[in-house]
DNA sequence: CGGAAATGTTTTAAGCTTCAAGGATGTCAA
DNA sequence: TTGACATCCTTGAAGCTTAAAACATTTCCG
């Protein structure tokens, strides 16, 4: 087998485990799920928050996906739509405070769990990967951007 | 932000550059999928097939979700579900002479986009990134079993 | 001005995914 | 033997995801 199909397996049976791991306990912890956790992430990171549109954009998801998604985040209290004045075809959501400290402590957690998860890989060998992804990224991009 | 933060957002963002595209492929090329393509490869591998239990456990999913995957790829004729003799609660699965057929032609295509890719990546720092990663699986692994 | 093109969102149909509940079959031990 | 438990699969409800079509609004150009 070719060791580029080896090298992307096996990063992905890497990335499956974690993902893995943080999906079972953001339900567990707070009956939530991941896109719900990343929507709410990137609002917060938005100070006045984000367009429809630019939150599909963040979140590398269909628009349409993006319109179901903040709809029951909505109906949960988390996020508010409001249509701009400007431009009645945009539809801008921001968190509500109630959503806000629900990111707090649900971000806490996640970072923690991150923490724990890789603890035990050493902090050299951390490193070096995180290193090496960023040339890996770098690598990933130029190549789809020429297909 | 943590390092292990830092470390698990760009490990997920390298691994779903490249799953993304691959589902885009899979796609244009074939009209198929990714979960499509891994049942056919799991198949592919276990030369008397698998019951559908096997399959959600090599697959890690639920085992609900396999049996609507087969079901679909059953109606296409890629594969064939029939009840164990000797236990009836037992339904296994293998891949028709089409559907092995059809495996071998996305196989090889699947393999040779993951090689473009990852071109970019010079070969000895594909082999470090190899390497780490196995340690990486492994800390993983241990992390999550002591959970 | 008025129509055509562009832009932002929603809807729809199909598939993927999970968890929980349920049904069929098998096993084991009193 | 028969009842309890275990195992394997399916079903159902809910949510996530996409692509494509539809809709509303804005912009731009003739």
């Amino acid at each position: 087998m070719k060791t580029e199909l080896r090298l992307w397996l096996r990063m992905l049976a890497c990335t499956n485990l974690v993902e893995a791991e943080l999906r079972r306990r953001l339900r567990q912890a707070f009956n939530t799920t991941l896109p719900r956790f990343d929507l709410l992430a990137a609002l917060d990171r938005a100070p006045g928050g984000l367009t429809l549109g630019e939150v599909s954009g963040r979140m590398m998801v269909s628009n349409g996906n993006i319109t179901g998604l903040a709809a029951r985040l909505e109906r949960e209290g988390l996020v508010e739509r409001r249509q701009e004045p400007h431009d009645k075809r945009v539809v801008r959501l921001t968190l509500t405070p109630a959503g806000s400290a629900v990111f707090a402590i649900q971000s806490a957690a996640h970072a923690g769990w991150v923490a724990e998860i890789f603890a035990g890989l050493p902090p050299h060998e951390r490193e070096a990967l995180h290193q090496l992804l960023g040339r890996t990224k770098s690598a990933l991009v130029g190549a789809l951007e020429d297909a």
